[in-house]
DNA sequence: TTGATTTAGTTGCAAATGAAACTATTATCG
DNA sequence: CGATAATAGTTTCATTTGCAACTAAATCAA
């Protein structure tokens, strides 16, 4: 039992709450990390990490994957286009899309950002078992489908 | 095993991440109720929520307990005293300090927020066993322990 | 006691955010 | 076809945020 009777509500101990001073905890660490190491924003690592898996891909599927709103995919995209590290090709089929893509130099970042975000991740979840990890997991899957039925936050099937 | 091999990551599968979308969307949700049922932000109700717990504390005490900083809780309990749901009463001994508490008002809504943010917390936990929500409880606190060791985010022993 | 330091709390400001408006292009339907 | 609606993506703007600088008061140390 998280609170004791009825009407009492400790805010250490509510969900909510806690869930957001965590997730701030860990956001800020890691945005930290990526600021300093590779200096891109969690925003644009985000971008790195999808088109990293699938090549090609629009922006408004980029900001589908990533549930980011599609005016910060615009943004982080048209800075990493500066940068040199995204590509943009656009379709002549249909002139309002554009295929996304990682350069070179793009490849390279996401290259080096993949063990680094794997390392924080090991770092967290080192405090915790095999199972600890894996109720983690399930656990959080089961709120997100109550918090956000609608959108199906991850563990999206085959795409 | 979240991830496959060594140097794999699937974003959705990346627990920062989850974090980072699960908190956002139990935040959007929540910060919602406040706002339609009882016009006040989540700043504003985790200062109702101490306050209620603990009448009298200052300022900085009361952003030491919400893990708000200086500044957003001056502003909000600004925005409180206005629409008179909190007093302040400058100590007399130390001028620089003043007591918060609830006025007459205050805690009527803080009463009435309580409920509907403990129904929300359970529609959530609903989802759980009690055994899961005691094991959610575990491991947030030990996650919090690795993010923010210096910190000790929650679970602050009696004050 | 007085000058320097620390603490409580507020204000200012620059950057980040998010919603809505906007542009350009394609699809739909009479 | 030609007008209307829908879609992709960008830009604008008001609000929020977080940090640094500031004011006021108290403490410390000589």
């Amino acid at each position: 039992m998280n609170h004791d009777a009825g009407d009492k509500l400790r805010l250490d101990n509510f969900l909510p709450y806690r869930l957001s001073v965590l997730s701030n905890a860990v956001s800020r660490k890691i945005a930290d990390m990526y600021e300093r190491e590779f200096d891109i924003s969690i925003w644009q690592w985000r971008i790195l990490a999808v088109l990293g898996e699938s090549e090609g891909i629009t922006s408004t599927e980029v900001a589908a994957r990533t549930l980011m709103d599609k005016p910060a995919v615009s943004r982080a995209t048209a800075s990493l286009i500066d940068r040199g590290l995204v590509t943009r090709t656009s379709d002549t089929a249909d002139r309002r899309k554009s295929a996304l893509g990682l350069s070179t130099a793009g490849r390279e970042v996401y290259n080096a950002v993949i063990p680094r975000a794997l390392a924080y991740e090991q770092e967290l979840l080192a405090a915790l078992s095999p199972e600890d990890a894996e109720a983690l997991h399930s656990l959080l899957t089961r709120l997100a489908q109550i918090a956000s039925p609608e959108r199906d936050l991850w563990d999206r099937r085959e795409d």
